[in-house]
DNA sequence: TTTT
DNA sequence: TTTT
């Protein structure tokens, strides 16, 4: 029974990360990532769903914004539900493990390094993002499961 | 403009290959990947479709069948389309730029190696997937555009 | 100060594992890895050391031997120190984060899975590896440091 | 036989990268990086030595210096030699397949993308980097092999 | 739609 | 010092 699940990705905040929680108090940073295509053609944009636990996805949510240039190691996650009209749907996403801020437009990096560093719940002091302080509640995802 | 787009997978194939080819004559291969989930609870498998072009391809269509266990180098690749009633759609899948053989089930990793070795397109001597000689239009894309 | 270090290999054990402890009784694991070189004229084999540390240093001397496959998630470890002649020399070797067992010479893949199984210290039931159930002190360090 | 060997670092380059010639005329650029540990107390960084073939060794040449915040993707490659006094001498260092740049210190990342871009011989307009036109021999080679 |  |  072989398995093996590594992703590395770089590229841009399509929006500003968002910092949701579960019914258990567990903070769940979600947020798009653009990936330009090198030597491509055709499309030249893939677009990704990010999914950051925790101290990690706070930081993320505390120092991040739109268009912020980010390296995020992951996991490829599979994941189904029931669609409005009853039918069956799945996608892909990935589940950070770990990040690295990428110091786009001058920033140099600062507030940079990785998920250990930050993670303060507290909400004093960032600079980005969109915060939900109340915990939400199953109905919240019923129709964009993820 | 950072940019990068790495994926390592390790499973087992959830079908035979399937070889196609575009109507420049150009072959690709489709196979679906199952990755159990290690130290998981909920959920415990992730499922995923892997694209595999030229030599690559027809190696992996030539050598593999459902079930046997496969190492898979590649890109996350974001396609969209347009569903039947009209709604827009989109997936994220593998392109594989590599891939190793696991020799799994007592095989022993015979006819292993990786995609540069093999990729003879005569269908001869040839142990599992599903090959189809005729060149495809675009129309057999319709429905199930990936 | 961007910051990234990630090392997947997969290959063979050139010798059979070998466990120590550090003085706080923490377990190191130590083997080399023999990975061949795919598409190459010259030399055709890669020789690593890898370190893996606690429950999956464990793991790794209690299943796995000299000439088994194994495949090696971990970072890339730079280290110095003094030769005898009061030179300075370096090196590189792996740490490893994670690890898992392929199945080779049919075997199947038994006993695989990853570190986060198995971790028992005690001696019994193992099948290779050659483990020291004595601490080890400083100066066991002293001629080969690593 | 299984057989994987992927890296993938991001770093600073320790010193401005040096373009040479095999006696083919093939280009190859030799640079340091320094990765910074995160999340480590003793020794705090890492260094390895990189090499980057043809047109991407060229674009590297052409493009970085010391300091640059680089990210390189490429495999491990062990090496051995004789010193001087006769002994045997092995190292590790890193091949690169893929690079691409991370605009540091406010640069923004212009002329990043990756290798398959830029890779002129010709010396004009190069920013950094310490060019040799001509061709190096074997005996360059003989005290510090790599 | 799903593999060991 | 070296594995299949």
């Amino acid at each position: 029974m072989v398995s093996f699940n590594r992703v590395i990705l770089a590229g841009n905040l399509t929006r500003d990360p968002e910092l949701r929680f579960t019914n258990d108090g567990v903070p769940v940073c979600s947020f798009g990532l653009a990936v330009n295509r090198v030597r491509s053609r055709s499309e030249e944009v893939d677009f990704f769903d990010i999914s950051a636990w925790r101290e990690l996805g706070e930081t993320i949510a505390n120092y991040k914004k739109k268009g912020d240039p980010i390296l995020v190691e992951g996991r490829l996650q599979y994941r189904t539900w029931e669609a409005q009209d009853g039918s069956k749907r799945s996608k892909v996403d990935i589940t950070a493990d770990n990040v690295q801020f990428l110091g786009g437009r001058g920033e140099g990096g600062e507030g940079g390094g990785n998920g250990a560093s930050g993670g303060r719940s507290g909400g004093s002091g960032r600079r980005g993002g969109q915060r939900e302080d109340v915990d939400i509640n199953e109905s919240d995802f019923e129709d964009i499961p993820f």
